[in-house]
DNA sequence: AGCCAGGCTCTCG
DNA sequence: CGAGAGCATGGC
């Protein structure tokens, strides 16, 4: 089997990335292992396996493609595909210098050294997954996510283990309302995650908003039906990486800035006017600033039902 | 049981 | 225009 090691930008934490916040399916994190499968421009499916073997100060990223025999090309691809969504190769001392910088935020800042921020695997993967994630409860949404690859993805066993891929867009049109519906999702949600297909299909691209200035990004994603401005703001801070963007009325990052500012009921554009200080280390903060307020929260309910 | 949860659209006054 | 209803599943 054919294994790459890789240098991430010190510090680097795979553990608590990925146990910040669990990532969604199909990308599965077994305690060692991050486990995905990455569809590669030829479309073809390339298992990868990857694990740190290197200490948080000094790391080292020990990645495997079990799925036999690949292509250089295609290693190359789901290499790079990897490491962008583990952030490997992002600076984010810039981030941590602020924290460091700031009172409120610097026990956070160490707590969670190392930690990268939440990312989706691919931009249209972050854009379905943010439509999915809209309103109800992380946990319910997951396991809508789950049932919604479970059904229109690929399956692929891979030495023992089944992985199955993120679906594409001809997948879910496919799919149609009525089976989407079944999966778990609101009318509304079927609607909106076929129309976004139909759009791929047609030739957008969420990828290609990387470059385009912030208000014609958000405006245009803001025209399609069922994307409103949490939905658009997630997308291009965790689906592009654009990170001076923070979902700022997410309810997750509201009740961080009220607890860590001592802000009364946050609106978003206190929260926007605190985080545009911060550049393009804004998301990188708010997200620390978010894991952090819900481990407290996990620490007082355990305190309290204990 | 019933309400709320990392929103959004549609409807109505 | 602002306010309110309705929605999917999971947890308390």
């Amino acid at each position: 089997m054919k294994v790459i090691e890789v240098e991430p930008k010190s510090p680097f934490d795979l553990r608590l990335t990925l146990v910040g916040t669990e990532p969604a399916f199909p990308s599965i994190y077994d305690g060692e292992y991050l486990w995905r499968l990455v569809r590669t421009s030829h479309g073809s499916l390339v298992a990868v396996r990857a694990r740190q073997v290197g200490p948080v100060e000094e790391p080292l990223l020990e990645i495997a493609f079990p799925s036999g025999p690949v292509a250089d090309e295609e290693m190359e691809e789901a290499l790079s595909a990897i490491c962008r969504f583990l952030c490997v190769h992002d600076d984010l001392s810039g981030a941590h210098a602020k924290m460091e910088a700031d009172p409120v935020l610097r026990s956070i800042g160490r707590a969670l050294k190392g930690m990268r921020p939440w990312t989706a695997f691919s931009p249209l993967e972050g854009l379905l997954d943010a439509i999915m994630f809209q309103q109800i409860s992380l946990k319910a949404a997951f396991s809508i996510i789950r049932r919604f690859v479970m059904g229109l993805g690929q399956r692929v066993e891979v030495g023992g283990r089944v992985l199955y891929a993120f679906p594409r867009a001809q997948d879910i049109l496919a799919a149609g309302p009525e089976r989407l519906r079944a999966l778990g999702l609101s009318r509304n949600k079927a609607v909106y995650v076929l129309n976004l297909a139909r759009a791929v299909i047609g030739g957008f691209e969420p990828a290609g908003m990387a470059d385009e200035p912030l208000g014609r990004a958000l405006e245009e994603l803001m025209a399609l039906k069922g994307i409103g401005r949490w939905t658009a703001e997630l997308f291009l801070a965790t689906g592009l990486k654009r990170w001076e963007v923070v979902p700022a009325d997410d309810l997750g990052i509201r009740r961080a800035f009220a607890r860590f500012y001592g802000l009364e009921d946050p609106r978003g554009d206190a929260i926007r006017a605190v985080a545009s200080r911060w550049g393009r280390d804004a998301w990188p903060i708010a997200y620390a600033m978010l894991v952090a307020s819900e481990r407290m929260d996990r620490v007082l309910g355990a305190t309290q039902s204990g």
